[in-house]
DNA sequence: AGCACGCCGACT
DNA sequence: GTCGGCGTGCTC
């Protein structure tokens, strides 16, 4: 039976951006695999090209005399580009993704190439020459080759994208062109560098170690140099300078003629973050993040490419830098949940590090005050070795942590979200001219409408969500856009006493105003940070000292630093305790332990309030005690209870379908399939916490193991039975996804 | 990107 | 007819 490979051509077009079918030669089969290079003959003249084999099948996709064969494998081929496309290929069989997913998570987008290579049209000829052939030129047959002959007249050099959009140049009359000489082309590349856009550096600065930094960084040296090395987690408190044992360790591989690549959740990677690398690497380092142009990212792909860089700085997607020879990664802020890929495939940036340290030989070094269950689970196992950093900077005192118990002050007549402590602070604060923070956690607590009569509240009609009302009068689905106007009156029982509640921060932020009439207040939140630079604006505004209050999300608590911030408050500590989820106590010990380590970064000590309705809660009083032993080791009691990871896995299938019996009865035909296996726990099938997003009914099936191969033989059976589904084509259509161990509620 | 094909004016 | 430039569309 004759095999056939999905090959994509190594031509840097769009429309190329897509595989072709080969068939196998017999004496090719051994060595075809998926990610492998390949000879192959393509277009008209069967010019022999170089592509990536990303898939098998057995049936040719289009009519088999079409088809041509693949004419050799490179099996030598160790291309940053040949490794990459094998590491798509693990994790598309690692996490159950099509193949096609796995290619575009880590190949940049190619289609805004034209941007990055120029072609100039260059006049190679005198005036007098390119006149005298005009004048010889039939203007009707060779108007083409008039109009950009004339064009030289005016300028010596034409870029090529406006001799085709001006002069309407076609390939053929500029290939005839050249050929008589009149003009000579020239292809620029260049490359966009983000980083040293407005500074230059006169010289670059030494990394200066403290006794506890050079301890660490001997440690980890001495880990990744044998040759069984294993990942290295450092725990390092707010202000102890793990950036500075990051930085050592990657002088130190890069003199060794290798890179590194420096993985930051993409909310802490803030301008100071970069300078500090940019001081002492200088325009060896590279950075990408999401607010960069597809070019502009392009850029960075081929500069790593070309061995024009060293380090790349960026988010999860950083991982896929095309370096020659990878010897470092590093992962800070290793506990951040957006190092979880939400799009298929839904990778752990973690796990693919891990991967990629192990295939390349290279080390891996994570850090984080308060690193994640997992890492500290595997670190006290012995898999990843383990470094502590425990002094700050300077003298900054711990701030004082008060836990207020909001039921208290319920039933004392407090109906308002402020305690009276927490008020007398703000009072205090602003007559001292200090500054204070108070943040909410948002999940939860986005506003809704309802009915004050019969209880009424507005839904979706396409998504299972309570609908939110903005200041301009239309009521929003925050999961599908769907707006409508404000109804007056209840559709259900035709009360007019239908009203919106206001989001967390924006209610707020208007009590505040009422209740410190005189106070300037910030509010941080996805509305008002929505402009291009609303991020920065906001926090330098506050830094400047031109706000007194700033209210605001998560994001408020991560990052920034300001030394005049003396108050922090947490609004409602709990909400998060409240869902479902079992990561809910980490993020809330998180979440707390950061937002008090922003109170008192000057020379003052800081004060911090946790307002909550479960004062006794272990999360939070670790995190008022900023202990965070004392929270593992409570927290990894309730994941051994609850057969949580990382004692055990978690296989997630996610079934969408827009006829809510077909997701279920699909859903139930696997769960079905995959009973009585040993040691493997089924839950499910269930409606999703989130039952409807779009009209798209959602449907959950949860498989635990202790061993992960056992989850990915479930993945394996799903999929193929998957396959015969979609090959039947019997019934409404039914998507799969799958998500091991995953990080938000489904 | 590069090649072929079809269109259309010009010329034998 | 048929030659050849020019623009368009396809490449397994």
């Amino acid at each position: 039976m004759p095999l056939y490979a999905d090959v994509i051509i190594d031509i840097s077009t769009e429309k190329l951006d897509r595989p072709f079918s080969y068939r196998v030669p017999e004496e090719l089969k051994e060595s075809v695999h998926e990610g492998a290079e390949v000879k192959v003959p393509f277009g008209a003249g069967n010019r022999e090209r170089k592509g990536y084999v990303v898939g098998f099948s057995e049936k040719p996709a289009v009519d088999e005399s079409r088809i041509k064969d693949i004419l050799s494998v490179d099996e030598s081929s160790v291309s940053a580009e040949a490794k990459l496309l094998s590491l798509a290929s693990w994790m598309h069989r690692r996490y159950g993704s099509t193949m096609i997913n796995s290619l575009q998570t880590v190949l940049p987008v190619k289609k805004k190439i034209k941007e990055k290579s120029f072609k100039n049209y260059c006049r190679n000829k005198g005036e007098a020459e390119i006149r005298a052939e005009i004048a010889s030129l039939n203007p009707v047959r060779f108007a083409g080759r008039i109009r950009m002959l004339n064009a030289l007249l005016i300028a010596d050099v034409i870029p090529g994208d406006i001799a085709v959009s001006k002069f309407s140049l076609s390939p053929s009359v500029a290939q005839t062109l050249e050929k008589q000489g009149f003009i000579k082309v020239e292809t620029t590349r260049q490359y966009r560098n983000p980083v040293a856009a407005d500074f230059s550096l006169s010289s670059l600065r030494s990394i200066d170690l403290t006794d506890e930094q050079k301890l660490v960084v001997k440690g980890v040296k001495e880990e990744l140099g044998k040759t069984d090395r294993r990942p290295c987690l450092i725990q390092g408190v707010t202000g102890s300078g793990k950036t500075e044992v990051y930085m050592e360790l990657i002088r130190d591989v890069v003199s060794k003629g290798k890179q590194a690549i420096v993985l930051i959740p993409e909310i802490a990677l803030t301008f100071q973050t970069l300078m500090r690398f940019y001081a002492v690497f200088g325009d060896r380092v590279s950075v990408i993040h999401s607010k960069l142009s597809p070019g502009e990212r392009y850029d960075q792909y081929e500069r790593a490419l070309n061995g024009n860089i060293d380090i790349m700085i960026g988010p999860r997607s950083a991982l896929f830098t095309p370096f020659k020879n990878t010897g470092l990664i590093v992962i800070d802020e290793e506990h951040e949940t957006s190092y979880k890929s939400e799009k298929m495939p839904k990778y752990h940036a973690r796990e693919v590090a891990e991967y990629i340290a192990a295939r390349e030989g290279a080390g891996l070094v994570m850090g984080s005050a308060t690193p994640s269950v997992e890492s500290s689970y595997k670190a006290r196992q012995g898999i990843y070795a383990y470094f502590k950093l425990e002094n700050r900077f300077g003298n900054a005192v711990l701030p004082t942590v008060h836990i207020v118990d909001m039921r208290k002050e319920l039933k004392s007549g407090n109906k308002s979200f402020l305690s009276r402590e927490l008020s007398n602070a703000i009072s205090e604060r602003l007559i001292k001219g200090e500054q204070t923070m108070l943040f909410i956690n948002r999940r939860g607590v986005a506003g809704f409408i309802s009915c004050r009569s019969c209880g009424y509240v507005m839904k979706c009609p396409h998504c299972d969500v309570s609908m939110t009302e903005h200041a301009d009068g239309r009521v929003v689905c925050h999961y599908c856009g769907h707006t409508i106007r404000k109804p007056e009156i209840c559709p259900e029982c035709g009360s007019r006493y239908i009203s919106g509640f206001k989001a967390g921060t924006e209610a707020v932020e208007a009590g505040l105003k009422k209740m410190y009439p005189s106070a300037r207040v910030i509010r941080m939140d996805a509305d008002t940070t929505k402009e291009k630079d609303g991020h920065e604006k906001l926090l330098s505004l506050f830094a400047d000292g031109k706000a007194d209050i700033m209210v605001g999300t998560q994001m408020i608590v991560k990052g920034h630093d300001f030394p005049n911030v003396t108050l922090v408050g947490a609004i409602a500590a709990d909400i998060s305790l409240f869902s479902s989820d079992y990561h809910s106590p980490e993020r809330t010990f998180d979440l707390l332990t950061q937002a008090a380590g922003r109170a008192g970064r000057g020379d003052r000590a800081g004060e911090v309030f946790i307002q909550t309705y479960d004062p006794e809660h272990y999360a939070l009083k670790a995190a008022a005690d900023q202990d965070y032993e004392r929270f593992y080791k409570e927290e990894i009691i309730y994941r051994k209870l609850g057969d949580y990871p990382p004692l055990m896995h978690v296989l997630l299938l996610e079934f969408y379908s827009k006829d809510k019996q077909a997701g279920e009865l699909r859903a139930g035909l696997m769960a079905e399939r995959a009973k009585g296996r040993e040691g493997i726990a089924v839950l499910g099938p269930a409606p999703a916490a989130i039952s409807r997003i779009r009209d798209i009914y959602r449907t959950g099936l949860y498989f635990k193991s202790a061993d992960i191969d056992k989850l990915t033989e479930i993945k394996d059976q799903a999929e193929a039975l998957q396959a015969q589904f979609m090959e039947a084509r019997s019934g409404p259509d039914v998507t799969l996804q799958f998500d091991f161990d995953p990080v938000e509620n489904f």
